[in-house]
RNA sequence: GUGGCUAUAGCUCAGCAUGGCAGAGCACCAGAUUGUGGAUCUGGGUGUCGCGGGUUCAAGUCCCGCUAGCCACCCCA
């Protein structure tokens, strides 16, 4: 027999298997609760979108250029797998007429975006998503309540210790006034600074701030912080943020240092941490507000702000710190039949079903083969079936537990089941 | 996109330095058990040694290329 290579997953994609997932779902369920308990609605929209979408939001970017997973489709029009929610769903927003309806808009996404970098650890070319945006307001308090969706996810899932970090950056009034001084303090230096600071001293000076090599780290103490420039409006969003975050009862750290590289986000940026967390790496959860996004994309200008969640870290740091959902077994009542009677395994089957999950073996393995099985299943109970007895229209129903067995019933099955 | 490490049974891996019969544990199957379980004992190998090429009398082992995985960098919209 001639054999070929097995077809294997994907680069860099993974299976979620039935034992993991119970993980998974108890975090989606925290997500979904803490969402609806603040008014927020589901959404769904497609995972592909028109290339040009995804690049006007992010011009120039290392991560556009070399990480969107973009492909051309039979007709010749040139698609991307989304890399991040918000920019779909704030086209939803209008395109739905959602920006008619009362404002803001509160949606909530759960769903796969997509990367195509280099897979490691934690990073795949898909990976999930737990997304909240608030559009249609400008209001700071929905800034402080998309946090308070993020931290109450976060806490729901199991994860009690967090570390949230918070900063301003400003807007179109009071950024580029900031940004001429934050450049006229690193231009004595640029000869310090490694080659990508170098270029992003002109290009984009806000990532100077959250550069990570070494040897730029001495400058940033004495860099000017954008929250000491704020225009007269960012400002007073600024501190009612951070009293609307106090008064939930939430801590926070300021910190001047996180920062956004696109021109649309304006105001709040936050990321929540585990609370050991020590690389830049690990965000459980990161957002902020994107006055800007909406006319970039081409449409009506409209505030927002929102965060997104990884679904794939969260479950990682759940599993991490002991969180430990009891799997329910795959059947509760198990069908051993002798061979031949299958027809008659799958009517017992169906009457159980009325009242617990149920599973047939229908494998020609010994008795005791099959008894492990069931037993591995994790089945309370073990119907157990003999030619004699399938004429009496009678089985066996043995209780895993107790090792009790008495003869019953087809009919009654479903009774004594149910006790 | 860059660099390092790795690839042998369904899974985790040993074997490779110094080329010479394809191995272990777990899992799985069967039996002990005149049909009844997760424990125990006994038996069973289920394999294109990732793919392709090269060196050699001989390659899982040495060399080259490719693919994939892991780790880190870049980046994380």
């Amino acid at each position: 027999m001639p054999r070929t290579e097995p077809i294997r997953a994907v680069r860099g994609v993974r299976d979620i298997l039935p034992r993991d997932r119970s993980l998974w779902r108890a975090a989606e369920r925290a997500a979904a609760e803490v969402a609806t308990r603040f008014g927020y609605q589901e959404i769904v929209t497609p995972i592909i979108e028109r290339v040009e979408l995804i690049e006007r939001v992010g011009e120039d970017t290392d991560a556009i250029a070399k990480e969107l997973y973009r492909f051309e489709d039979r007709g010749g029009r040139q698609l991307a797998l989304r890399p991040e929610a918000t920019a779909g769903i704030v086209r939803a927003y209008f395109e739905g007429g959602l920006n008619q309806g009362p404002q803001p808009a509160r949606l909530y996404l759960f769903g796969p975006m997509f990367r195509y970098d280099r897979p490691q650890k934690g990073r795949y070319r898909q990976f999930y998503q737990f997304d909240i945006e608030a559009i249609g307001s400008a209001s700071p308090a929905l800034d402080a309540e998309v946090i308070e969706i993020a931290r109450g996810w976060l806490n729901e899932s199991g994860i009690p210790e967090l570390k949230l970090e918070l900063n301003s950056i400003g807007d179109g009034v009071c950024r580029p006034a900031y940004l001429d001084r934050l450049r006229d303090y690193y231009r004595p230096l640029e000869e310090k600074l490694h080659p990508d600071c170098q270029r992003r001293l002109e290009t984009n000076p806000l990532r100077l701030l959250d550069c990570k090599v070494p040897q730029c780290q001495p400058f940033k103490a004495g860099a000017p912080r954008i929250t000491d420039h704020l225009c007269e409006p960012c400002s007073q969003a600024w501190t009612q943020v951070r009293r609307l975050v106090e008064s939930a009862g939430i801590e926070y750290v300021h910190n001047p240092y996180l920062v956004r590289g696109l021109d649309y986000y304006t105001r709040t940026v936050f990321e929540f941490y585990p609370a050991g967390a020590s690389g830049q790496q690990d965000a459980l959860a990161s957002g902020g507000r994107y006055d800007g996004l909406a006319e970039t994309e081409g449409w009506p200008s409209t505030p927002g702000v929102g965060f997104a969640g990884g679904f794939d870290r969260v479950v990682e740091v759940m599993a991490a710190s002991g969180v430990e959902v009891v799997a329910a077994p795959a059947a509760e009542v198990a069908v051993l039949a002798d061979a031949g009677l299958d027809h008659e395994a799958a009517n017992i089957a169906r009457i159980c079903r009325a009242v617990r999950s149920v599973a047939v073996d229908y494998e020609a393995k010994s008795l005791a083969a099959k008894m492990r099985s069931a037993a591995k299943l994790g089945a309370r109970w073990v119907v157990l079936l003999s030619a004699d007895e399938a004429a009496r229209r009678t089985a066996r129903l043995r209780d895993m537990a107790s090792g009790e067995q008495v003869e019953v019933a087809w009919d009654e099955l479903p009774e004594r089941l149910s006790r």
